[in-house]
DNA sequence: CTGGTAACCTGGCCGC
DNA sequence: TGCGGCCAGGTTACCA
C-alpha cells in the first residue's frame, strides 16, 4: 500500500510531529525490523539527537538528525507512522517507538515485517546503492528524462512501472491507475508505444500521483473516473461499465478495463 | 538484458 | 468455532 504518495503522506506527518523535537528515547521493539547496524546501536544514537529536516525519494524516506545520521524508512507493504501522546495509547504492531523529550510519542508500525528501518551516512549513497531511478514526483524527473528511460524497453510497461530502478515511487495500485489512465493495456511492450501514447502516459503518472498526494495530505477522495474507486473482484469501469479484468503480470494482480484499454495488436505482443 | 518464480512475513478473508 | 489455504504488498534472490 505504501507507495509515493502514501511515504509523501508520512513525511508530511513526520514533518509536523517529530521535526525540531528533541529524541529523548529510542525503542525498538521487534529487531528484525532494524537493518544495518544493532538495534542497541540504534537506540543509542538516536537518543538525544534532534530531527531537522525530511526528505523523499520513491518510497524511502529520510529525516535528517542534528549529528552525523540520516534516519531511512522503508514501509513495505503494511507500515505506517503514528504519533501519541500517553504511553498506553501505543498502537499494535508498533515496531520501534521513538520518545520526545516534550512529550509525545512517535511510532513506525508494521504488522507484516516488510519494510525496515536503518541509520545511514547519506541518502544519496543509499539511493546509489539500491540503484534507484529517479523519484516519479521530481520535477527533474520530466517527459525527457521518462522518454529516455523508458521508450526503448522490451518488457511489458506495466512492469516497467513498477520497477525502482527505473523510476521509483509507482508500485502495483497506481501503476494500474496510471495505465487505465492512460487507456494503455498493462500488457503492452513499452518499446512498442508511441510517442503520444509515451506522453500520455507521463502526463498521467504525474498526475496521478499529484491527485493521491492532494488526497492523502488534504481532503476528499479520489476523482469519480479512477480504477482505483473500483479495483476489486467483478467491479466494473468506472467510464464505460465492462467488468474489470485481473491479470497476474510481472507476479502481481493488475486490475484492467478490457474495453478501455484494449490489447496490443500484433502476434504475441 | 529479460522475465518468471518464490521467498520473506503475517493478518484477513473464504470455504468447509 | 476452528482450521486450512490463499491472498496482499515491496523487495530480493535465484534460475531460465
Amino acid at each position: 500500500m505504501p507507495e509515493l504518495p502514501e511515504v509523501a503522506s508520512f513525511e508530511k506527518y513526520f514533518e509536523k510531529y517529530a521535526i525540531g523535537r528533541k529524541i529523548a528515547s529510542a525503542q525498538v521493539k521487534d529487531s528484525r525490523i532494524i537493518r544495518g547496524l544493532p538495534a542497541g546501536r540504534f537506540e543509542g544514537e538516536l537518543s538525544g539527537r534532534r530531527f531537522v529536516s525530511t526528505r523523499l525519494h520513491g518510497k524511502y524516506l529520510f529525516a535528517a538528525t542534528d549529528g552525523e545520521r540520516w534516519l531511512v524508512m522503508h514501509f513495505g507493504m503494511t507500515g505506517y507512522l503514528q504519533y501519541f501522546e500517553k504511553p498506553e495509547d501505543n498502537p499494535k504492531y508498533d515496531r520501534v517507538l521513538i520518545g520526545f523529550q516534550q512529550g509525545g510519542y512517535l511510532s513506525y508500525v508494521n504488522p507484516r515485517m516488510l519494510g525496515w528501518i536503518g541509520l545511514i551516512e547519506s541518502p544519496d549513497e543509499l539511493i546509489r546503492q539500491k540503484g534507484l531511478g529517479p523519484s516519479a514526483q521530481d520535477s527533474r524527473f520530466d517527459y525527457r528524462e521518462f522518454r529516455k528511460i523508458f521508450s526503448g524497453r522490451k518488457e511489458r510497461i506495466k512492469p516497467a512501472l513498477m520497477n525502482q530502478g527505473l523510476a521509483a515511487g509507482i508500485g502495483n495500485i497506481y501503476s494500474d491507475e496510471i495505465l487505465f489512465q492512460a487507456r494503455i493495456h498493462p500488457m503492452t511492450r513499452a518499446n512498442s508505444l508511441n510517442e503520444k501514447e509515451l506522453k500520455s502516459i507521463f502526463h498521467h503518472l504525474k498526475k496521478v500521483l499529484q491527485t493521491a498526494i492532494d488526497r492523502n495530505t488534504g481532503t476528499g477522495s479520489l476523482p469519480e473516473q479512477y480504477l482505483l474507486r473500483e479495483r476489486r473482484k467483478g467491479a466494473a469501469c468506472p467510464v464505460c461499465g465492462t467488468r474489470l479484468e485481473t491479470a497476474k503480470i510481472g507476479g502481481r494482480t493488475s486490475y484492467f478495463c478490457p474495453n478501455c484499454q484494449k490489447e496490443p495488436t500484433g502476434p504475441k505482443a
